[in-house]
Formats: structure tokens, C-alpha cells, sequence
RNA sequence: AGGCGCGUAGCUCAGUGGGAGAGCGCCACCUUGACGUGGUGGAUGUCGUCGGUUCAAUCCCGUCCGCGCCUACCA
């Protein structure tokens, strides 16, 4: 006897868990294999930053990529899950530098290198912290690949792409306008600037013509940057302005006179149709600044504060700037008026400082070439994403794509491999450091600062996390991967990049497919964030429900397209549907746990044996379809509710209970089927379920009779043809009616559930009333009935209770228990109901352009619908008769 | 400004061109030899509005109302 092992009343996830976590890493089953003649199955962890801790998020996008995994290693492929991290670049050093802030220092008292130990140091102390929340979620990846993006063999990678890139022209160095952090002190790319509605005040300032004969009236949101202006920009067909061609603006709190350009980009309708010009603190003034050849003007420093270019305003924090400029505009009588206004405002996506566009030197990847071979790969269907409903948001921002700066001021990242010689100005980019210049032979050559975007790494990570440069094995049987799966938020940081740098490096595309998963938000709809207070904890919840139950949840969420609202309630829900599995699995134990593996042959002839396990068989067949296709269409919600109502409602609910009557029987031979087709079907079951639920799965698996290698290692249900009897299936339905039925009558009679009583039922064709007749025994079991007897004609006495199905009626005589009044109202609904759908019906029959248009399968449904109908309606006719007869 | 998505049972959500579903909640009954984290039965919906296409619309198309998100060179 084993059965011992499930004697738990209840599912115990903790120990389960802990257990199944150290087995699988003991037998190394996530280990990808690369065996020859075997299909490949690969995915490559979007890395979580090394910083970070499991939010739901994650535990979502890796429940989604462990489902997935697990189903193609139990079918065979050769399977590999990549895990990893990512440096995070700044990010990672906020972190370590609010650490020394802690102690009082700042990153400049340490220095470049004692700085960079330094994260290194806090990456091995607190870096690991989400990998092993990884794993605690039960996620299969080949856990000894894990992969740092700044990793040795990686960061090669990276600076053999960073080499080849230059080298091919696509990287190029430049003074350009950048979207500038003044607390992190860098440069931030275009998507990590994040907009956010402000309410803000929309300044009108009087510019005065330089001969004194009038002035001009300009909006700005920014007055402090008039300081930077350089000109006064109209549009060339404004009529108001056209005389303003030869006269120059006296720039009101300095002596500079700017002069009036013509310029498209003005928009006539906005304030007054004239815009202060500052090229080298706005995006559109810069390229207005370009196209008329205006000077560029900095007056604002790296950290936000003003230069020395600002003259009296010099070492004024750029805001305080602002509210004196007002002030002195004001006071000099050159402010028109102040509006509230409402626009959107640019932050640093790190720490949501205001950006401030800065002219200066960055390196910049020129990615039109590299996203018309992405936008190729996505138009011919070399990567399909889902949900489709992405394809035109990819497609307009891959069309509006702008050169990508790569260059960071921080510390923590791939430096760039970039020298210039101090002595003949040469700009050197090599693999290998070089010691001196190639060009002048000078040894005094300088290496570039500046570090690259974190996403720059990261768009290499499907192939550098296999080898590349290389040529290695990995590559060869995992690239391209299966598969991306993550949140749409960083469909362009990463994705997007990913596909251009894969098709440009590898010529291949790096992965099949892209799926797209919705943010899960609260179940108000919220964003979950610690200021709202609104987050769930995924530990927590894992700690509480179970993590199978956390992450059935999440998979049932998980419909194509939508966002997700998570209900702590739904989790409750499911935690009970595990535990739904424990106990049928510990009931089914009871029975065949001593069994010899050879029961399981009955299952080879199902049409041999009885009703319902022909039935089970058939609807287990059905599901494992159901299962198998929305796997493989990423419909993982329909997977969830597939599993579930199969299991509960069917599995439970209907065969369980239906074969107690065999198990505990005497007739040996139906015991042994019964056994038979038991374990078969939670085998199945058990096999059905692991990818999304592994930990309950995989123990119920190992309590089994026979020796079993783990769960993990099996091989996933094949759809049974032979399982499959569309007759068994429809018999079945018709006694469960009828036991519905009766037990609807027992209910509504209130019949104490243990009052042995007897059924009629009445039945006009043989046939079925033979079938019915050899079923009875299963119904009286199945409704604790004395008795059940099915007749053509049966006299029917007043005191029964009746319900009506199709052309079935079922009645239970129960001496004055009978509530004559509620009988009658009851069939009064019931016709009612009826006669609503008949009208519906024959609407459709007697419209000639139906029977002439709809599909003749359509009309005949629906006559046979009709007959139906007026059957049940005949029935519930004479019910009511007789009921009042009575009365 | 443009784009996308969503409005289905009290709540959270599936779903489909031809008889409206699940979970939770609610009502009634039940210590039925796995499970009260359970069982049985029940109630509850003009499938947001108005119009169009169709033999047939909750589903396709358009309008409007409400909500959410994304993108943008809105001074």
C-alpha cells in the first residue's frame, strides 16, 4: 500500500513544493538536450533587472513561458528556457548610489573603478534575490545557463556588435538635442522618456522689435529658457507677421537682439502664431535652429542649473529660474498674461525627473536600415505577433523611428569601446584595446566615458546568450527561438530591437513568434504601484495560496488582448480547484493503488465497456484537443477553463460519483474496468494540468501505482481517436437530464435528500425507453431513488411532482407532499419559457427566406428544435391539466 | 491630436453570425464512505446607446455615451 503517502485530507502546497522544487534540480530534468533528429523548442527569459523583486507581473510572464516549456519537453523537443538578469545600467546605479548616500559619500568620492566594484559587490550580495524567486514559482529554465547581460561573453558581444556597427557606419558619433536627466546625469533614448499630463501655465511674453516700433507676443510653458533664444520663429504665409522679415527682436533681460525666421513648423493657430526659438533646449527648436542656421545657446547645465550663459540668473536651479524670469518680466512690463495649461511633461522613466533637452555629444545607432528589415520580418510573417492587434502600433512606431542614442553618462554599463588620440584627433573603435593610435602612432590616446543603454545589450540577448560570435552548438539547435514572451510595454525598448539587431547579426529572425501579455492591474483596473497601495504580492500570494493556484489564476486570466484585473478572490477560487484535484486524485488512490499496470488495458477496446467510461473517454480525448490547440494558439485562458471544467464538472462531479457504485461493488469485472479507465483518465488528467499547476501534478503523479519517472519528464496526451464515441456522449447527456431532472423535483419538493422515493418516467419511444429502462440502476444511485420505472403510458396519480424534459416527463408521486400551487406556477414558467422560444422558432420556419437562404443543417436544427419544443409543450400541457383536475 | 482596447449576472471576467456562460457572491436543502477548500437544486442579464448589413446580430459595419491605455516634434 502506498496510499499511505496521500493521506492528507487537504493539499499541503508548502512541503509539496519544496519537495518537487529539489527533485527536479536534483535530476537536472531542465537541462536542454540537443539531440539530433528531434524537434527544438527555445525561449529566452525577458532578463528581469538584477535589481528587481518579484512582482505579479513577472510571475505572470514566466507562469505564461514555463507553460509553454513544460508542454514542448514533455512532447519531445529539445527543449531550453534561457534565464539570466539584466545590469539595468541606471537603474542599478541609483540603487548603489542611494546606498552611499546612506553612508554619506557619492559615486564621485569613490571614483570610476572603486565605484563599479562596488555594484559588482552588491550584485552578488542582492542581485540574486529574483532568480531565486524564479524558481521558487516553479520555473523550469535550464537553470545552469543562467545569463548576466554583463556577463564576459556577452559584454564580447556586445562590443563586437558596438565594433561592427561603426565600422558598417550604422553607429556614428554626433552633437545632438537629447533628452537629458539632470539627476541621473545622462541621456536618456526617446522611450525612456515618459509624458505625463501636467497642469503647468502657458506664459505670454512681449518681445520687443529692436527699432522700438513695437513687439511681438510668444507662448512658452518654459519662460527660463527665453535665456537660450536665439530667434523668433512664424510661419512664412502668416500675414500678421510678414513685416517682421527685417526686424530683430530685442530679447527682453539681456542685450541680445534675435532675428524673425519663417518657418513651417509654426503652427499659425497656436497663441500667437510666434515662437521663441531656443535650439539647444528644445526638440523642434533645435531642428528650426538647424534649418535657419541659428546659433545654439546652452544656459542650462548638466544638473539642471543655470550657466554662466545666464548671466545674472547664473547658478539658479532651473525653476527657481523660472519664477524669478516671471517675476522680472512682470515687473519690467514685458509679461502679457499667464494661462493654465495643461500639457504633457517628459520624465526620466528612472526617477521621474523633469527632462530637459540639452544639446551635447552622444553616440547615436542608425536604425532606419536595421527597422525596415524588422518591419520586412513582420510583414512577411517571419515573426507573427499576438494579439494581432498589435501589428499597426508596431508598423506606425517602426515608420516614425528615430536615430537611437546610445550613450549614457553613467558608470555602470559596457563602456564604449571607442579611443580618441590626444595628438591627431583620430576616433578609434576596435575589439581588442589598442595601444596607440593606428594613425599617428601616438600613445596618447583617451577612451570614450560614456557607457551604452542597457537596451543596447539586451536587443542581443537571443543570441549572446547562445555563444555568439561563436558558432556554437546552441545556436545551431535554439536560434531562432520559439518564442518571446512578454508585456507590451516594451514591445520597442526590446522587442522591436531585438528583431533588428538579430536580422542584421544572424540574418535570421531571433524568434517565431512574439506574444504579448496585458499588464495586470488591480481589480479596479489600476496600475499596481506601492504609492496606491493597490499591489499584490506575488510571494505573498504564493505563500498563502499555493503557487499552482497563483499561477492557474494567472493562466486564466490570461485571454488575448485584454487587460487583467486580478481578484484575490479568483485566486481563493482557484486554490480550491487544486485542491479539488488533491482530493479526487486521493479518492482514486484508494481504489487503485494496489493495482497491476495491466488495468489499464481496458482503455485499448472502449467500446467494449460500459456506458461511462466510454463516455469519459470520449470527453478526455476531446479536452486533450482542446488543451493541445490553445497551447499552441497561446490561448492560455481557454487551456485554463478547458482543464477545469473537465476536471471539476465532468471527472468529479459526474464520473467519480457515477463509479463509486463499481468500486465498491461485488461485480469483480466491472471493478477492474472501472480501475482501469480510473487511472487512465488522471493520468491523463494529472499530464493535462502539469504545465500550468507542476507541483500538485507532479506529486499526485508520483503516488501512482508503478514505478514513475517524474511528471516533468513524461510525455504530454495524445489526442485518442479511438477514445472518441459521439454516441456515448449523447446517451450520456440524456440520463444526465433525466437525473437532473429528478433531483430538480426532489429539490423543489424538498424531499429530504435520504427519503428513498420513487421516479416515473414517461417515454413514447421504445427505444430510448429501453435504454433508460437498463440505465436505471445508475439513476436510482445517482438520485437515491427506491425505485425508477420507464413506461410508454403510465398513469399518472395527483399527487406527483412533475418536470418536464424534452419529450420526456418524469414524475414523483409523493403522498400530500405535493404542493399543488407551486406545481402549477412552476409549469406556468416553464410554458411561458417555452412559448417565448417557439415564437422565436417559428418566426425563422414560416419565413420563406430563411428556408431559402440559411444552410439546410441551420433549418433542419431549428425544425428539430420546433419538435422538441412542441413536445415538452404538449407535456407541460398535460401536466397542468391533470394539476388542476386535482385542485 | 492620432491610434488601440473595453463596456455581457451584484463583483471579476470568458464566449459565439443561428438555443446567453464561468468563478466568487446570493437563496434553499444536505455530516450522501475524496473533498464543507465539499454536494444538490435555484434566482439573477433589453450582452452600453441608436442605426445599418443579413433570412438571422450580443457577435460584422457606422454613430453616440462612458471608461482605460498607448503614441506624438500640443510652443
Amino acid at each position: 500500500m502506498n496510499d499511505e503517502k496521500l493521506l492528507n485530507k487537504g493539499y499541503e502546497f508548502a512541503e509539496v513544493e519544496e519537495k518537487w522544487l529539489s527533485r527536479w534540480r536534483e535530476a537536472g530534468c531542465f537541462s536542454a538536450t540537443m539531440d539530433d533528429g528531434k524537434p527544438s523548442f527555445s525561449i529566452v527569459i525577458p532578463p528581469p533587472n538584477v535589481t528587481g523583486v518579484l512582482h505579479v507581473g513577472h510571475a505572470l510572464n514566466n507562469t505564461l513561458q514555463d507553460i509553454l516549456t513544460r508542454y514542448h519537453r514533455m512532447r519531445g523537443y529539445n527543449t531550453l528556457w534561457v534565464p539570466g538578469t539584466d545590469h539595468a545600467g541606471i537603474a542599478t546605479q541609483n540603487v548603489v548610489e542611494r546606498q552611499l548616500a546612506g553612508e554619506g559619500k557619492t559615486r564621485d568620492d569613490l571614483g570610476r573603478d572603486a565605484f563599479i566594484e562596488k555594484v559588482w559587490a552588491w550584485r552578488v550580495e542582492k542581485g540574486g534575490s529574483i532568480i531565486s524567486q524564479l524558481k521558487k514559482l516553479g520555473a523550469s529554465c535550464d537553470w545552469e545557463r543562467e545569463r548576466f547581460t554583463m556577463d564576459e561573453g556577452l559584454s564580447r558581444a556586445v562590443r563586437e556588435v558596438f565594433v561592427r556597427l561603426f565600422k558598417e557606419g550604422l553607429i556614428y558619433r554626433g552633437d545632438y538635442i537629447v533628452n537629458w536627466c539632470p539627476r541621473c546625469h545622462t541621456a536618456l533614448a526617446d522611450d525612456e522618456v515618459e509624458h505625463e499630463e501636467t497642469k503647468g501655465k502657458l506664459y505670454h511674453i512681449r518681445y520687443p522689435y529692436a527699432d522700438g516700433s513695437g513687439h511681438v507676443v510668444v507662448a512658452t510653458t518654459r519662460p527660463e529658457t527665453m535665456l537660450g533664444d536665439t530667434g523668433v520663429a512664424v510661419h512664412p504665409e502668416d500675414e500678421r507677421y510678414r513685416h517682421l522679415a527685417d526686424v530683430g527682436i530685442r530679447l527682453p533681460l539681456t542685450d541680445r537682439v534675435i532675428p524673425v525666421v519663417f518657418d513651417d513648423h509654426v503652427d499659425r493657430e497656436f497663441g500667437t502664431g510666434a515662437l521663441k526659438v531656443t535650439p539647444s533646449h528644445d526638440r523642434n527648436d533645435y531642428e528650426i535652429g538647424l534649418r535657419h542656421d541659428l546659433p545654439r545657446l546652452k544656459v542650462i547645465d548638466d544638473k539642471g542649473v543655470m550657466n554662466a550663459a545666464a548671466g545674472s540668473y547664473s547658478g539658479l536651479d532651473r525653476f527657481t529660474c523660472r519664477k524669478k524670469i516671471v517675476e522680472d518680466l512682470d515687473r519690467l512690463g514685458f509679461l502679457e498674461k499667464i494661462d493654465d495649461y495643461e500639457h504633457a511633461v517628459g520624465q526620466c522613466y528612472r526617477c521621474k525627473t523633469v527632462i530637459e533637452p540639452t544639446t551635447s555629444v552622444q553616440w547615436f545607432v542608425a536604425v532606419k536600415p536595421l527597422a525596415a528589415k524588422a518591419v520586412a520580418a513582420v510583414r512577411d510573417g517571419r515573426i507573427n505577433i499576438y494579439p494581432k492587434s498589435w501589428y499597426n502600433t508596431f508598423y506606425s512606431w517602426m515608420d516614425g523611428i528615430r536615430d537611437w542614442c546610445i550613450s549614457r553618462q553613467i558608470w555602470w554599463g559596457h563602456r564604449i569601446p571607442a579611443w580618441t588620440c590626444n595628438d591627431c584627433g583620430e576616433l578609434i573603435v576596435e575589439s581588442e584595446d589598442p595601444a596607440s593610435c593606428p594613425k599617428c602612432g601616438s600613445r596618447a590616446i583617451v577612451r570614450e566615458t560614456d557607457v551604452l543603454d542597457t537596451w543596447f545589450s539586451s536587443a542581443l540577448w537571443p543570441f549572446s546568450t547562445m555563444g555568439w560570435p561563436e558558432k556554437t552548438r546552441e545556436l545551431a539547435t535554439f536560434y531562432p527561438t520559439s518564442v518571446l514572451i512578454t508585456s507590451f510595454d516594451i514591445l520597442f525598448f526590446w522587442v522591436a530591437r531585438m528583431m533588428m539587431m538579430g536580422l542584421h547579426f544572424m540574418e535570421e529572425v531571433p524568434f517565431k513568434d512574439v506574444y504579448l501579455h496585458a499588464l495586470v492591474r488591480d481589480k479596479y483596473g489600476k496600475k499596481m504601484s506601492k504609492s496606491t497601495g493597490n499591489v499584490i504580492d506575488p510571494l505573498v500570494v504564493m505563500k498563502e495560496y499555493g503557487t499552482d493556484a497563483m499561477r492557474f489564476t494567472l493562466t486564466a486570466f490570461a485571454a488575448q488582448g485584454r487587460e487583467i484585473r486580478l481578484d484575490e478572490e479568483r485566486i481563493e477560487g482557484y486554490r480550491h480547484f487544486i485542491n479539488k484535484i488533491w482530493n479526487a486524485a486521493r479518492f482514486a488512490l484508494m481504489h487503485v493503488s494496489d493495482c497491476a499496470a495491466s488495468v489499464k488495458d481496458v482503455v485499448a477496446a472502449p467500446r467494449k465497456l460500459p456506458l461511462i467510461h466510454r463516455w469519459i473517454l470520449s470527453r478526455t480525448a476531446v479536452v486533450i484537443g482542446e488543451v493541445r490547440s490553445g497551447l499552441e494558439e497561446y490561448r492560455f485562458n481557454d487551456v485554463a477553463s478547458a482543464n477545469y471544467q473537465f476536471i471539476w464538472r465532468e471527472f468529479c462531479d459526474w464520473y467519480l460519483e457515477w463509479i463509486k457504485a463499481d468500486l465498491f461493488g461485488t461485480d469483480r469485472k466491472a471493478k477492474e474496468q472501472a480501475q482501469g479507465v480510473l487511472l487512465v483518465v488522471l493520468e491523463t488528467i494529472v499530464k493535462l494540468v502539469h504545465p500550468i499547476t507542476p507541483f500538485v501534478s507532479e506529486e499526485i503523479w508520483s503516488v501512482l501505482p508503478g514505478e514513475r519517472p517524474l511528471l516533468a519528464g513524461s510525455a504530454f496526451p495524445e489526442r485518442q481517436a479511438g477514445w472518441e464515441d459521439p454516441e456515448a456522449v449523447e446517451r450520456m447527456e440524456l440520463l444526465m437530464a433525466v437525473i437532473t431532472g429528478i433531483r430538480n423535483i426532489r429539490s423543489e419538493a424538498e424531499v429530504h435528500p435520504s427519503a428513498k422515493i420513487e421516479a416515473f418516467v414517461v417515454c413514447g419511444d421504445p427505444e430510448k425507453g429501453a435504454f433508460l429502462s437498463s440505465s436505471a440502476s445508475a439513476i436510482t444511485d445517482m438520485t437515491r431513488l427506491s425505485g425508477f420505472t420507464v413506461g410508454a403510458t403510465l398513469v399518472k396519480p395527483a399527487d406527483a411532482a412533475t418536470y418536464i424534459c424534452g419529450d420526456l416527463e418524469i414524475f414523483v408521486p409523493l403522498k400530500g407532499l405535493v404542493d399543488i400551487a407551486g406545481e402549477l406556477a412552476k409549469l406556468v414558467r416553464e410554458r411561458q419559457k417555452i412559448e417565448a422560444k417557439l415564437i422565436q422558432v417559428n418566426g425563422k420556419l414560416t419565413n420563406g427566406k430563411f428556408i431559402a437562404n440559411a444552410p439546410a443543417e441551420v433549418v433542419a436544427k431549428e425544425q428539430e428544435k420546433k419538435a422538441m419544443l412542441d413536445a415538452t409543450l404538449a407535456k407541460i400541457g398535460e401536466a397542468e391539466a391533470r394539476l388542476k383536475q386535482s385542485a
